[in-house]
RNA sequence: GUGAUUGUAGUUCAGUUGGUUAGAACGCCUGAUUGUGGUUCAGGAGGUCGCCGGUUCAAAUCCGGUCUUCCACCCCA
């Protein structure tokens, strides 16, 4: 027991049953990707740290697991950083790389990189596993899997149209309930103008996404803890507190952030889109939630975030637009808008509501027992002509007993298996037997194959 | 990073104030059935009680450390 072997905290081995599951939420996903004219790409796991560094905040850079340098890496250390236990500095030394920590930073620098082979704007999807040194729980992972769309090299509010109208597809196609927030970081920025805070933008905004959790009081208890003055809080109480249908709450905005140029512009933006979803069929339900803020603090434009809800698992989806992720890396001017789907809570949630589709494991759909050295080779011929007619099937290998390999078929949820004994080998009839109803029939190698092609 | 929590058979879990041989269910194996699974019956195998150390005549049980599980916060998919 205790020198059973183990994986990393937080990561899991998947079993062909969660394969089977996994592959129907990635197949959905994908083909309706690929229906909306995105493309994939792949990036490696690895990245230079100095393109992961300084992007997703504070936060995460802490989260992001470093590779260690190969080589005498300890020569390169500072005596100085090390007595002082700078490990920030030391870090850099010995550590040159890390693992994504998404796919939307790699894609930006993918982009820089590769921008004159690229046609612009740029339609891609990347389905890939991602790692963050967070601590595990509830729908939290240290190695899961993301899958992004984005657009790259347009600012139409046309792109976040179709995000929507793809997060809405897929997730009726998985049959999950779900609402779309929105919000818009220009809507945020507004809103720190008006109330003369314009330098305190992510405490606000941190402070007011907790709404739902710790309530109106706390959340004015920890903007106070920021040093925000009395006023400024007393300014933010009503568009924390705006209720009601989306167009109300856009009312609402406009007359209180209406006068600060971000604040218009983002409104304007939230109207366009919304007028925009008006003409589709959309069935997800749609909110403004101006407390939604999202941390990673490269987002400029629109916010999406995606719940579930009939389960609570945090956010299933969430993505917005960046106006100059690639400026980071040398390319001005090329907005970008995107979003990520992240397949493992999709799980989590399609489990909970039992809503996987009974057919998604992968096995044969006709098995041949094996009854010895004769049989077994006159049986590999047969399974060739099954396999040529494009029926998944298999020849159990030893010459078992039967009992033992009905077990096997039954236990692989195998529809059917074959009888290819002394007798049979003579006649060419072979016995057929359905293992859902335990009927047996004679059949010739052609009317196996139609009959197993028409079940 | 902060705070709680878990660890005993392949799995899910019992195990009294420390006491002699650590149990159950399911699963697994064998047989009833040498050409028939999923039902039934009979039998069987399987545990260094997470790991290291301490207290004690005696530790699954008490203490310390460590790893692990799971949850909340932070943050996020």
């Amino acid at each position: 027991m205790a020198q059973k072997p183990s994986i990393p905290k937080g990561t899991r081995d998947f079993s062909p049953m969660e394969m089977g599951r996994r592959n129907y939420i990635f197949d959905t996903i994908k083909s309706i990707f690929q229906k909306y004219g995105y493309q994939p790409i792949e990036t490696p796991a690895m990245e230079n740290l100095s393109t992961l560094m300084g992007k997703y905040g504070e936060e995460g850079d802490r989260l992001l697991f470093k590779i260690l340098n190969s080589g005498d890496y300890l020569k390169k250390l500072d005596e100085n950083d090390l007595s002082e236990g700078n490990s920030q500095k030391s870090a850099i030394k010995i550590s040159e790389k890390g693992l994504r920590y998404d796919l939307t930073v790699p894609f930006a620098r993918y982009v820089v990189q590769h921008r004159n082979d690229i046609v612009f704007p740029f339609k891609r999807y990347q389905i890939q596993p991602v790692w963050r040194a967070d601590r595990p729980q509830k729908g939290r992972y240290r190695e899961f899997f993301q899958c992004d769309i984005d657009v790259i090299g347009s600012n139409s509010l046309l792109n976040e149209t179709e995000l929507i109208r793809v997060i809405d597809e897929i997730f009726k196609n998985l049959g999950i309930d779900i609402t779309i927030k929105l919000n818009n970081r220009k809507i945020l920025s507004g809103i720190a103008t008006i109330i003369d805070e314009p330098e305190r933008l992510t405490d606000i905004t941190t402070a007011i996404d907790k709404l739902d959790k710790i309530g109106i009081e706390k959340v004015y208890d920890e903007l106070r803890a920021k040093g925000l003055s009395e006023d400024a809080i007393n300014n933010l109480e009503p568009i924390i507190n705006l209720g009601g249908e989306n167009s109300k709450k856009l009312l609402c905005l406009k007359e209180l952030i209406g006068l600060s140029e971000d604040g218009s512009k983002g409104i304007l933006e939230m109207e366009t889109m919304l007028s925009h979803l008006e003409l589709l069929d959309i069935k997800a339900k749609i909110e403004i939630d101006q407390s939604l803020a999202r941390g990673l603090n490269y987002y400029t434009g629109a916010i999406i975030e995606v719940k579930a809800n009939d389960v609570n698992i945090g956010s299933i989806c969430g993505g917005g637009r960046y106006d100059n992720l690639t400026g980071i890396f040398g390319l001005q001017d090329v907005s970008g808008v995107g979003v990520s789907f992240g397949a493992d809570r999709i799980y989590d949630v399609l489990n909970e509501l039992n809503a996987f589709p009974e057919q998604s494991q992968t096995t044969s759909e006709l098995m041949i027992i094996n009854f010895g050295e004769k049989e077994s080779l006159h049986s590999l011929q047969v399974l060739e002509e099954i396999h040529k007619s494009g029926i998944k099937a298999e020849l159990y290998p030893e010459s078992a007993k039967v009992q033992k390999q009905m077990k096997y078929a039954n236990q692989k949820s195998i529809p059917f298996v074959l009888l290819v004994g002394e007798e049979e080998m003579k006649t060419g009839n072979y016995t057929l037997k359905d293992m859902k109803t335990g009927d047996q029939y004679k059949f010739k190698l052609s009317q196996i194959i139609n009959f197993i092609k028409e079940y």
